[in-house]
DNA sequence: CAAGGTACCTGTTAGC
DNA sequence: TGCTAACAGGTACCTT
């Protein structure tokens, strides 16, 4: 599923090779895949055909491509994919939204089977979170993502110790921290040492601290190798799958011994998904 | 406003 | 063999 890592493995192969290149023609396959842009497919279209896209930004999983004033917002969802390939390639079983360019060279298609990912056209404006480049005006609700020299580590604790919810529901709030979905805030959590069902008001600073660095250790190996794979559905913008499942310590691996202290990895159903964790190096917190 | 539940989707797999 | 249920889960939206 793309999260930050393979979300950012997707812009670094778009910034190759799309960059500087002007769409030729857009064509909505499935008005679902641009049900965000409230204005409709047509509209969408006419908004993309004809700009020159500059370099492909990213915050947290969410990736845009800047044209001027405005952008092509992207959110992969579970399935979704941009695949860059042969304009004369055979069309995706899945394919939602084809862009052509016009030199004639590889077009970028928007390939998604689940349908949760969508592409809209957004405006820019400054960024709430004080950074210098300005982001599409939709997500402005969105935090800051850690690796961002603008995420504040302190504000995060901060903002932790104000909430009234357990660990793992706050890692996933996009709006406190951005990019990680449940497969590394399980990873994280377990690195970390923590039970997702903690209650954030009672974690300390140092507490805080571990989570963060195990968030962007986890998602800056993962990063490293080119993006996780766990079925054939996340394929990065070349059509090559990132290989990183064996690195994991605890999600998909029930039953499996914790490669700290050998206990049988837990799965627990929370938040309507699976939450892996260690039982005895994660316990429960009394009372939850 | 914070917190938590749910709809939205389709393909694969487990189980009977 | 064929059917059904469970499962994968990010985000907007809704209710409390």
């Amino acid at each position: 599923m793309p999260e930050l890592p393979e979300v950012e493995v997707v812009r670094r192969g778009l910034e190759t090779w799309i960059t500087g290149r002007t769409v030729d023609t857009v064509t909505v396959e499935h008005p679902r895949a641009v049900r965000r842009h409230l204005a409709g497919g047509a509209d969408f279209a006419a908004r993309l055909a004809g700009r020159t896209l500059e370099a492909p930004r990213r915050r947290g999983k969410y990736l845009w491509i800047p044209f001027g004033e405005g952008a092509v917002l992207a959110h992969l969802g579970m399935s979704g994919q941009l695949l860059v390939g042969a304009a004369d390639a055979e069309r995706q079983k899945h394919l939602r939204v084809r862009l052509t360019f016009t030199d004639g060279g590889p077009d970028l298609r928007f390939v998604d089977q689940r349908t949760f990912g969508h592409l809209m056209g957004s405006d820019l404006v400054p960024d709430p979170h004080g950074g210098q480049a300005p982001v599409p005006a939709i997500i402005a609700h969105i935090a800051a993502d850690p690796f961002e020299e603008v995420f504040d580590d302190e504000a995060f604790h901060r903002n932790l110790k104000k909430r009234r919810t357990g660990v793992k529901r706050a890692l996933l709030d996009q709006s406190l921290i951005s990019g990680v979905g449940n497969i590394y805030a399980d990873e994280a959590l377990w690195h970390a040492r923590l039970h997702g069902e903690r209650p954030t008001a009672r974690l300390t600073r140092p507490q805080a601290g571990l989570l963060l660095a195990a968030a962007r250790g986890v998602m800056g190996a993962a990063l490293d190798a080119g993006g996780t794979s766990f079925d054939a559905l996340y394929v990065n913008v070349n059509g090559e799958s990132g290989y990183f499942d064996r690195s994991l310590n605890a999600y998909g691996r029930r039953d499996e011994p914790c490669g700290r202290c050998g206990t049988p990895i837990r799965r627990e159903v929370f938040m309507n998904r699976s939450s892996f964790s260690c039982p005895r190096c994660q316990p429960r917190p009394r009372g939850a």
